[in-house]
DNA sequence: GCATCCTTTGGAACCGGTTCCGAATTGGGG
DNA sequence: CCCCAATTCGGAACCGGTTCCAAAGGATGC
C-alpha cells in the first residue's frame, strides 16, 4: 500500500501488462484483445484506480475544457445564457471554466491567461465584443472561438437583430396610436463593447422614421443598468409635463421595471395613461405583466455551446452564424382593455400607489 | 521559426542558461541572480513565452482550480452566491469550474469526476449536501470542501439559521396580530439534500407554538420551487373561505411572489386583506414591495470563497465555520398603514383575541 | 512448410514543466 | 594563499499519462 495514489504504472505493474496497454484500456482502443481489456479493468476496479487529469491533458495537448467569458455575470439575461451553455458543456463531458468579466482590465487579464496557457480548448464569450488583437490572436492558435449574443464576420455565433428588435419594439407602440414615444437605455459600454442598448435604439429611430414621427431627443434618456436608475431617468422624463412621452420603449427589461415603478408613482394608469415595452422576456417583465420583446436566452447558450462542442469534435458546425427570431410579447403594461387611441398626457389623477402585479391580461378565471 | 509553440527549452536555449534556470525565474525564486533574472525575462517577452497551464499542473500536483457544485443554478439565490464565489476565486487567480447539479445522479457523477481524476484543487459546494460516501472519499483525498449554505460538522462552511429565520418571519407576522398564518414552501428535496425549506417550516412550528398557537396543517402546502406552483397553491388555500389563512409565510422570496400573486388575484387588498412575507431578500421582493427575510447571499460566496482561497494557502481560515446573520425586512406585503391588528378574513367576528382556534384542547391563556 | 499479414503487446520516447542534487563560482576569514 | 560557506546555476530525474515503433504470436494462403 503506497501512500501515492496509484498510477497507471502500478496498474500495468499489478496486471502484468505494460504501461501503453493501460493506456490503450483507457481509451477504448480496440487494439486491445478482450481477453486483457477484461483483466486491466478489473485490476482498475480493484485499485480503484483513476487517470489523472492533468497527465492526460499534457500528453493529449487538450484540456477538456471550454472557457466562458461572460460580461457582468449578475444580469438575469446574461446568467440565462450561460446556464444554457453550462448545461451543454456538462452534457459533452467538458468542463465550465467561468470569468466574469466587468471592465476592459478584467477582460485583458483574463483573456491573456486563457489563450496564453491554453487552459481550455475553446472560448464562448457572452454578451462581449472580443478586442481586436486578441482576435488575430486567437485565429493564429486556432482556438476554437463562439460568439453569444455577438456578431463578427468569419467567426460562429449566436446572436439576434437589436436594430430590428428596437423596431419591433416601438412599432408596437406605435400600432397602438402612441406617438411621443421615449426611450431609455444604457450607458455606452464602449470598453466591453455590449451594443445592444444602442443598436435597439438604432431601430427604435428607424420605426419613428418609417411612421413619420421626428424623433424628440428630450424623450431619450440612458443610464447604468438597473431598474432604480431607470426609475429615476423615467420621472425626469414626466417633469415634461404635457410634453411627457406617452410611453417608452425601455431597452432591456430590468429597466422596464423601473419606468413602469415611476410611471405608478406618479399615478398614471397603465396602460391607459401610459404604457411600457421592455425586451429580453426576463421572467419578471411576465410576473409585472410588462410586454417585452422575447429573445431565447437559454437557447442562445445552448446553441452557442453546441456549435463549440461540434468545433472540438471536428465536425464543422454547419450553420456558423445563426441568427435567433425575436417576437414581441404583448402584455397589460402596453395592451390596455381594448382600446387603441393613445393615452392623453395629462389630467391624471386617481390610482393607489402601491404596485400592482397584475393589470388584467390574465384569464384564469375559476 | 518552429511552427509549435515555444516551450521552456526554447527560452533556455535561447538565453543561454538551464532550464531550470527559467522555471526559477518563472516562480519567482531568489536562487536567480539580479542579471539573470533580466536576461531570461526579455527573452522570454520577446518570444512572447507564457508556461503550459496543464504541465506545470502536472508537476506541481496542483490544478490552481476550483470546482463549484451548485444546486439548480437557475434559482436566484444559488446565482447570488455563485457570483460571489467566482469573483473571489478570480481575483486569487484561481479558475473556477462550475458543475450543475439538478439530482442526485448528476452530483454523483460530477463528485465522481471531479474527485477521481483530481481536476481541482478544492471543492466549493453550494446549496447542496454531499453524500455520505463521498464525504469520507474527500476526507481520505485531502482534498479541501468548503460548505455554503449548508453546515456539517468538521468542516468549513459558511450557513445561516434556517430554523432562527423561520422563527422570525413568522414571529413578524404574529407581532402584527396575525394568528392563522398559512407556510408555503418547496416539495422536500430529499436527493440533493436541500433542506432550507423545511427547516424554515421548523422555525415557523416554533414561532407558532411560542405563541400558543396550534398549528393548522391545512394551511401548510408544498409544492415545486416557482411563483407559477406557489399561486396555485395559495388559491388552493384561498377556498378555505372564513378558515383561509390571514398572512402566508413563503419559504423563499420566489415563492412569496406566487402568493402576492393570487393574493391580488383574488381581490384581497394588502396588506389589510393578507399579508406574506418571503425570504431571501431577492431583489424582486424589494421591486414588488415584499417583506421577507434577509440573508447575505453575495457575502455568503464571497466568504465561502475567501475560505477555500486560504485553505490552499495553508493558512488555516480562522473561523472554520461561519454563521451569518438574518433580518427581517418589513415592507408593503405585512406592515400596513399603520394598523396593528389582524385583518378580517371573512364575517369572522373579530375579537381582541381573534379568531378562533381549531380544538379546544390546548390550553389558551393569555 | 514457409512466407506474409494481421492482431496484440511491451516499452521507450515524449508532452512541458518542477525540483533536487551536485558543481562552479565567488567572497570572506584566518 | 587556502579553506569553507554562500550564491548561482545546469541538467537529470520526475510528474503520469499517450503514442509510436518494433516485435512476438497466430492465422492465413499457396
Amino acid at each position: 500500500m503506497s501512500k501515492r495514489p496509484i498510477s497507471i504504472a502500478t496498474v500495468a505493474a499489478e496486471a502484468g501488462v505494460g504501461v501503453g496497454t493501460v493506456s490503450r484500456v483507457l481509451n477504448g482502443s480496440d487494439q486491445v484483445s478482450e481477453a486483457t481489456r477484461k483483466r486491466v479493468l478489473s485490476i482498475m476496479e480493484r485499485l480503484d484506480y483513476r487517470p489523472l487529469r492533468s497527465a492526460s491533458s499534457l500528453s493529449k495537448g487538450r484540456t477538456d475544457a471550454v472557457g466562458i467569458l461572460v460580461s457582468v455575470i449578475t444580469r438575469p439575461s446574461v446568467m440565462a445564457r450561460l446556464v444554457g451553455v453550462i448545461d451543454v458543456l456538462s452534457d459533452a463531458g467538458l468542463d465550465a471554466v467561468v470569468f466574469n468579466v466587468e471592465n476592459r482590465a478584467q477582460l485583458d487579464r483574463h483573456l491573456s491567461s486563457i489563450i496564453d496557457q491554453r487552459r481550455v480548448d475553446g472560448i464562448i464569450s457572452i454578451s462581449l465584443s472580443i478586442p481586436k488583437e486578441r482576435l488575430t490572436r486567437i485565429r493564429k492558435l486556432a482556438i476554437p472561438l463562439v460568439l453569444v449574443d455577438n456578431s463578427l464576420p468569419h467567426l460562429p455565433c449566436v446572436y439576434i437583430d437589436d436594430v430590428a428588435g428596437g423596431n419591433m419594439a416601438t412599432e408596437h407602440l406605435l400600432s397602438l396610436g402612441h406617438r411621443r414615444i421615449g426611450f431609455i437605455g444604457d450607458n455606452a459600454h464602449t470598453d466591453l463593447g455590449m451594443s445592444s442598448s444602442e443598436d435597439r435604439y438604432a431601430g427604435y429611430l428607424m420605426a419613428l422614421e418609417a411612421a413619420g414621427i421626428e424623433p424628440d431627443f428630450d424623450l431619450v434618456a440612458r443610464g447604468p443598468h438597473s431598474s432604480e436608475a431607470a426609475a429615476a431617468l423615467t420621472s425626469a422624463l414626466f417633469e415634461l409635463g404635457k410634453h411627457r412621452p406617452t410611453a417608452i420603449f425601455a431597452s432591456s427589461d430590468t429597466l422596464a421595471v423601473g419606468v413602469m415603478k415611476a410611471a405608478q408613482q406618479h399615478g398614471y394608469k397603465i396602460p391607459d395613461d401610459f404604457a411600457v415595452i421592455g425586451f429580453d422576456n426576463l421572467e419578471i417583465s411576465s410576473i409585472l405583466d410588462i410586454s417585452t420583446v422575447n429573445q431565447p436566452l437559454l437557447e442562445s447558450g445552448i446553441k452557442g455551446a453546441s456549435k463549440m462542442v461540434s468545433l472540438l469534435n471536428g465536425e464543422i458546425a454547419k450553420p456558423h452564424r445563426e441568427e435567433l427570431p425575436l417576437e414581441v410579447v404583448p402584455r397589460g403594461s402596453s395592451l390596455g382593455s381594448q382600446r387603441n387611441s393613445p393615452p392623453t398626457p395629462y389630467g391624471v389623477v386617481e390610482g393607489p400607489n402601491g404596485l400592482q402585479i397584475l393589470q388584467g391580461g390574465e384569464e384564469l378565471v375559476s
